[in-house]
RNA sequence: GCCCGAGUGGUGGAAUGGUAGACACGGAGGACUUAAAAUCCUCUCUACAUUGUAGGUGUGGGUUCGAGUCCCACCUUGGGCACCA
C-alpha cells in the first residue's frame, strides 16, 4: 500500500495500520530548511530523560524529615505472563501525576511501586514446566518494571519490593504469629495478646470473657490447671485471631486445591475454577482462618473516617452485612430424651442436658411479628437436628432430605428463582415463647446454616419468602398485632444482638507458590510458632509441585519438612498484599516489618489509587491487619489508606474487554515507540474522568501528540520580554485550575485547560506579541506531571544558554530537574476580570448578550441590559414583572 | 429481589441551579503545495427560514425568574450482593 512514510508523508490512520514508524511534522519542516526546529523525537528525548533521572536519583524519596510526608500508592501489580495492555497503567498515571505535582509543592513524596508475586499462574507454570516457579516470576518482575518504566513513571525504585522474596515474606509470617498470638478482648474492643487472655483463664476462669466463636461452658481457674494440653489448645483456638478449624471449602479436583469465592466463576453445568474453568465442589477440610469478624464493627465504622469513593464503603458496609435484631429461644418439646453426640465444638465436659425441652435460638429482626410465627425453620446442617434423630418420627425421610440437601451443587443452591423446599420434623413441636402456642418445626433450604442462629421463626404474614414457602406447604398463615420489638424479646427472655454476613476468611491454601505458615504440630498434637529468630521459614523445595490430589498442598510430600512438623498449607494470595505499603517505608529493614521511626513519619497511605475490584478483598483484608497491628501500638492510624481512587478501567474500541481472546489488546510498548510515553500518558489522562470506564480510541490519541508537538514548536517563538496581559490572564487561570484539579483527580479537564491556555499562547504568538519566556517556563512547570520527559527537555534548553542551539545533548543537569522546581502559583490579581459577557434572558430565553465591567452594580447591568435595542424589541408593548439579576452570570428580565 | 452508579452532538466528553455541547477526535470547506501528507484558517446539535425562529441533555410529571444539575414516578444500562431471616 502507500508505503510513503519514510518521509512522513503518511497519515497516522495508515501509520497505525501499517505500523510504519512516526515521523513528526517537523521533520519535513527541517528537510526543507523553512523553520530550525529539532526534530521532536520522542525516542531520544524520552530515554535520554529516563536515564539521567535514573543516575540522578531525581525521584529518590527522603527519609523521615521536618518535610511533609506524602505518600501515594498504587495497588502493585500481580506480574502476569501476558504483560500490561493500555488500560493497566492508567491508575500508574494519575497516581504518578499526583505525585510528581505534590513533590513539585514541597512534600517529601513516597512513591514506590513492588509486585505481589504469590499466586496461582506461577503455581501452574512451575506444574506444567516442572521447574521452580521463582526464577520465573524473576523474569515477569523484570519484564513488568520494563513495560513501566518507559512510561516515565517517579518511583523510587530503591525501595521495590516483592512479596515472594523470603526478605518481605520473612515479615508476612511474622504479622501472622503476631495474629496467631492474639486474642480478640470485647470487652476492652481491642486486640490483645493471647499470653494475657491465659493470664485471665489461670486467674479466674473465662467466666466474663466473652470467646469469639461459641463456647457455652464456664470453666473457673482451677478447671482450667486441670485441662490438657491440648484442651487448653482447643479452647484458645476458639480465641486465636489465626486460628485452625475445618471449614467447606471449594474444592477443585482438577487444580488439586482450594479456591476462594472470588477465584470461582459460574461455568455453564456449575461453578467452575475462574483460571483454567474446572468444576468446583463444597468438600470439608482442615484450615486456618482470619478472625476478620472480629472486627466487622470498627470496619464499618473506620468508613466514616476515611476519604474513599462511596460506592466502595457501601461494597464494604453491604459485604459486612451487619445486621441488628433479637435472638429468642422457642422451646422444642421432643418425646424421648436420647441425644446422639453430633458436631458439637470440642469443649471439654460437655454436659449431656436431659430434658424433654431443648432450646432452638432463633434470629430474626423482625421480634414485632413475634405473634404472627405458625412455625419454625431449621437448616437442614443444624446441629440440633441430628440430635434429635430418635425422636423424630419421620426421620428416614428427614435423613433423606438432608442428603439431597447436600448434594446439590452450588449452582442450583445459588439459582434466584428457585423453589423452597422442605420437610417437617415430625414428633417434634416448638412453643412460641410470646404467647404459648405450639407450632411444627421444619428444616428447609431456605435457612442458611452459616448465618445468625440457623434458624428462623416462619412469619407469612410478614415475611415474604415465608409466605411463599407456607403457602405451598399448606402452614397456617395468620394475622396478628404488631408489638414493640425490644420490649417483646426481653419480655421472653431474649437478647438483641447483631449478626454479620461476613464469615471468617481462610487463611490457607493447599499450594506451593505461597508464603509457609510457620507453625510446628508436635507429634503429640501441640501446635508451636516457628520462633522469631528463625523467620524467615523458607519455601523447601519440592520434586513436583503438582498437587498431591488428596487436598495436601505440594510440602506434604517433602519428607524433611513433614518430618519437622511444619505446617504444609501456605498462606493465601492476599496475606503477602494485606502490608506490603508498611514495607515501602522501610523496605530494607532486617529488624522490623518497618523501622519505628519510618512508621512514626510516615503513618499512612494519603493517596491510593486501583481498581474496585479489590473492594471485598484486599481493600478489607489491609484494614483488618492495619487494625490489628494498630491494637498492638505498631502503627499509629487506625487506617491504612486515607483517601482512595478508583480508576475506570479501559476497554477495546469494540465495547469488549482488552483481552488476548479476542484479539483486541493494545500493547502500551507499541504506543511509546510510536507516539512516546508523554503522548500515551496526556492521552490516557484526557480520555475522560478517571473514574469512568471509557474505551480505547487510538484514532483520537493523535490529538494528544498534537498537542506535544504545539507545545515543543511554541518553545522555539519564546522570548524575554513583557507579556501580554490576556496571556497572563489565561496562564493564570489554567495554573488555578490544573492544580485544583490534579487534587481532585479531575484530569481531563486540567488537560483540557491546558489545551486553551496553548491555544490563547499561539494566538498572541500569531498577533505577534510573543509568549514570554517566564510564562512559558510556568506552562511547562503545569504541564510537566502529565508529560514529564518533553517538559524536561525544553526546561533545560530554557535554563541553559540561548546562545547555544537546542541539539539536546548540554546542560542536563539533576539540580535543575523541573520536576524538582517549585509549583507555580497563580497570582489572584490576575484573575480578576475587568469585563465580562453575560447572557440576557427573557422568561429564562436568552436573548442579547451584555459586556459589562465586572464589578458593575445590580441597578447598572439592569439599566443596560433594558437598554439593548434587541431587548427592547421584546419588551415592546409588556409590562416587566419582574428582573432578577445575578451579578457576573446572568440577567433574567420577566414579563 | 436488594444496594450503589450512569444515560448530553457522528465519537470521547465539558458545564458551583445561571448563555448546554468547553476541550479533543472525526467530518466539510479553504490556504500552502506540481501533488499528497503535515501545518494553519473557517464551519460542524436538529429542523425551518438569507440577520433569525422553534425544538433539544433517556421518558413523563413537579419545584424555580431560571433545571443536564434539585424532587417524584418510570425506562434503559453498568457494577456489587444475592433465599442474610
Amino acid at each position: 500500500m502507500q508505503l510513503k512514510c519514510q518521509i512522513a508523508s503518511n497519515c497516522y490512520k495508515a501509520l497505525f495500520v501499517e505500523k510504519c514508524l512516526y515521523m513528526p511534522s517537523s521533520a519535513k519542516a527541517t528537510a526543507r530548511q523553512r523553520k530550525p526546529i529539532p526534530t521532536y523525537d520522542h525516542l531520544k528525548i524520552e530515554k535520554k530523560w529516563q536515564k539521567a533521572w535514573e543516575n540522578n536519583k531525581t525521584y529518590k524519596t527522603e527519609g523521615p524529615s521536618k518535610k511533609p510526608k506524602m505518600y501515594v500508592l498504587d495497588m502493585f501489580p500481580y506480574p502476569s505472563g501476558a504483560g500490561l495492555h493500555v488500560g493497566h497503567p492508567r491508575g500508574y498515571i494519575a497516581s504518578d501525576v499526583y505525585a510528581r505535582m505534590k513533590r513539585m509543592e514541597g512534600f517529601n513524596v513516597l512513591h514506590p511501586m513492588g509486585f505481589d508475586s504469590f499466586g496461582l499462574p506461577a503455581e501452574q507454570y512451575a506444574i506444567q514446566t516442572k521447574k521452580h516457579p521463582g526464577p520465573f516470576t524473576d523474569k515477569l518482575v523484570a519484564q513488568y518494571k520494563k513495560q513501566l518504566e518507559i512510561i516515565g513513571f517517579s518511583y523510587d525504585w530503591d525501595r521495590e519490593v516483592s512479596t515472594h522474596r523470603p526478605e518481605y515474606y520473612k515479615w508476612t509470617q511474622w504479622i501472622f504469629l503476631q495474629l496467631y498470638d492474639a486474642w480478640y478482648d470485647t470487652k476492652k474492643n481491642k486486640a490483645r495478646p493471647i499470653a494475657e487472655l491465659i493470664a485471665l483463664f489461670e486467674k479466674s476462669g473465662n467466666a466474663g470473657v466473652a470467646a469469639a466463636t461459641d463456647i457455652r461452658e464456664i470453666f473457673s481457674a482451677k478447671e482450667w490447671k486441670g485441662f490438657s494440653a491440648i484442651d487448653q489448645q482447643n479452647i484458645l483456638m476458639h480465641y486465636r485471631l489465626a486460628y485452625e478449624g475445618f471449614a467447606e471449602v471449594n474444592w477443585c479436583e482438577e487444580l488439586g486445591t482450594v479456591l476462594a469465592n472470588d477465584e470461582i466463576v459460574d461455568g455453564p453445568t456449575g461453578p467452575v475454577s475462574e483460571r483454567g474453568g474446572y468444576s468446583v465442589i463444597k468438600k470439608p477440610m482442615r484450615q486456618w482462618f482470619m478472625r476478620i469478624t472480629a472486627y466487622a464493627d470498627r470496619l464499618i465504622e473506620g468508613l466514616d473516617t476515611i476519604d474513599w469513593p462511596n460506592n466502595i464503603k457501601e461494597v464494604q458496609k453491604n459485604w459486612i452485612g451487619r445486621s441488628e435484631g433479637s435472638e429468642i429461644e422457642f422451646q422444642v418439646q421432643i418425646p424421648t430424651n436420647s441425644f446422639s453426640n453430633g458436631q458439637t465444638p470440642p469443649i471439654p465436659h460437655s454436659k449431656n442436658h436431659s430434658s424433654p425441652f431443648a432450646p432452638v435460638s432463633v434470629f430474626t429482626t423482625r421480634a414485632d411479628t413475634i405473634f404472627g410465627v405458625t412455625y419454625i425453620v431449621l437448616a437442614p446442617e443444624h446441629a440440633l437436628v441430628q440430635d434429635w434423630q430418635n425422636s423424630i418420627t419421620n426421620w428416614p425421610a428427614v435423613e433423606k432430605y438432608i442428603k439431597s440437601v447436600a448434594q446439590k451443587d452450588e449452582t442450583e443452591r445459588m439459582s434466584t428463582d428457585k423453589e423452597k423446599t422442605g420437610i417437617q420434623l415430625e414428633g417434634v413441636i416448638a412453643i412460641n415463647p410470646a404467647n404459648g402456642e405450639e407450632v411444627p418445626v421444619w428444616i428447609a433450604d431456605y435457612v442458611l446454616a452459616g448465618y445468625g442462629t440457623g434458624a428462623v421463626m416462619g412469619v407469612p404474614q410478614h415475611d415474604e419468602r415465608d409466605h411463599i414457602f407456607a403457602t405451598k406447604y399448606n402452614l397456617p398463615i395468620v394475622d396478628r398485632p404488631l408489638v414493640d420489638a425490644m420490649t417483646i424479646t426481653k419480655k421472653v427472655g431474649g437478647s438483641m444482638v447483631t449478626k454479620y454476613k461476613m464469615r471468617d476468611a481462610i487463611f490457607a491454601r493447599q499450594r506451593y507458590w505461597g508464603e509457609p505458615i510457620p507453625l510446628i504440630h508436635r507429634a503429640d498434637g501441640i501446635i508451636i510458632p516457628v520462633k522469631e529468630k528463625n523467620l524467615p521459614l523458607e519455601l523447601p523445595k519440592v520434586k513436583s509441585y503438582q498437587p498431591s490430589g488428596n487436598g495436601e498442598s505440594p510440602l506434604a510430600k517433602v519428607k524433611s519438612w513433614v518430618e519437622a512438623g511444619y505446617e504444609t498449607n501456605t498462606m493465601p494470595g492476599w496475606a503477602g498484599s494485606s502490608w506490603y505499603f508498611l514495607r515501602y517505608m522501610d523496605p530494607k529493614n532486617n529488624k522490623a516489618f518497618a523501622g519505628e521511626k519510618a512508621i512514626e513519619y510516615w503513618k499512612d497511605v494519603d493517596m491510593y489509587v486501583g481498581g474496585t475490584e479489590h473492594a471485598t478483598g484486599h481493600l478489607l483484608y489491609s484494614r483488618f491487619w492495619h487494625k490489628f497491628l494498630f491494637d498492638m501500638d505498631y502503627v499509629p492510624t487506625p487506617e491504612p489508606f486515607k483517601r482512595l481512587k478508583n480508576q475506570g478501567f479501559i476497554g477495546a474500541a469494540d465495547g469488549r474487554k482488552m483481552s488476548k481472546r479476542w484479539g483486541n489488546v493494545i500493547n502500551p510498548d507499541d504506543i511509546v515507540k510510536n507516539y512516546g510515553g508523554d503522548t500515551l500518558r496526556v492521552f490516557e489522562m484526557f480520555l475522560g474522568p478517571f473514574d469512568s470506564h471509557l474505551p480505547w480510541s487510538t484514532e483520537s490519541i493523535i490529538g494528544s501528540r498534537r498537542f506535544i508537538e504545539r507545545v515543543w514548536r511554541l518553545s522555539e517563538n519564546v522570548a524575554d520580554g513583557v507579556s501580554e496581559k490576556n496571556v497572563e490572564k489565561v496562564l493564570h487561570k489554567t495554573i488555578k485550575k490544573v492544580t485544583n484539579d490534579i487534587q481532585q483527580f479531575a484530569f481531563n479537564t486540567a488537560i483540557s485547560s491546558l489545551m486553551i491556555c496553548l491555544n490563547e499562547f499561539e494566538s498572541a504568538s500569531a498577533k505577534g506579541y510573543g509568549v514570554t519566556k517566564k510564562d512559558f517556563k510556568l506552562f511547562l512547570q503545569i504541564l510537566a506531571p502529565f508529560a514529564p520527559h518533553v517538559t524536561e527537555e525544553l526546561w533545560q534548553h530554557m535554563e541553559a544558554n540561548r546562545r547555544v542551539s537546542m541539539d539536546g545533548t548540554r546542560h542536563d543537569s539533576a539540580e535543575s530537574s523541573i520536576h524538582l522546581s517549585a509549583w507555580p502559583k497563580y497570582d489572584p490579581k490576575l484573575l480578576i476580570e475587568d469585563e465580562v459577557t453575560i447572557g440576557v434572558q427573557v422568561n429564562g430565553k436568552v436573548r442579547a448578550e451584555l459586556t459589562i465591567a465586572a464589578d458593575a452594580s445590580k441597578e447598572a447591568i439592569e439599566s443596560a441590559a433594558l437598554a439593548l435595542p434587541r431587548i427592547q424589541e421584546f419588551l415592546q408593548g409588556k409590562t416587566v414583572k419582574k428582573i432578577i439579576v445575578i451579578p457576573v452570570r446572568i440577567i433574567n428580565i420577566v414579563i
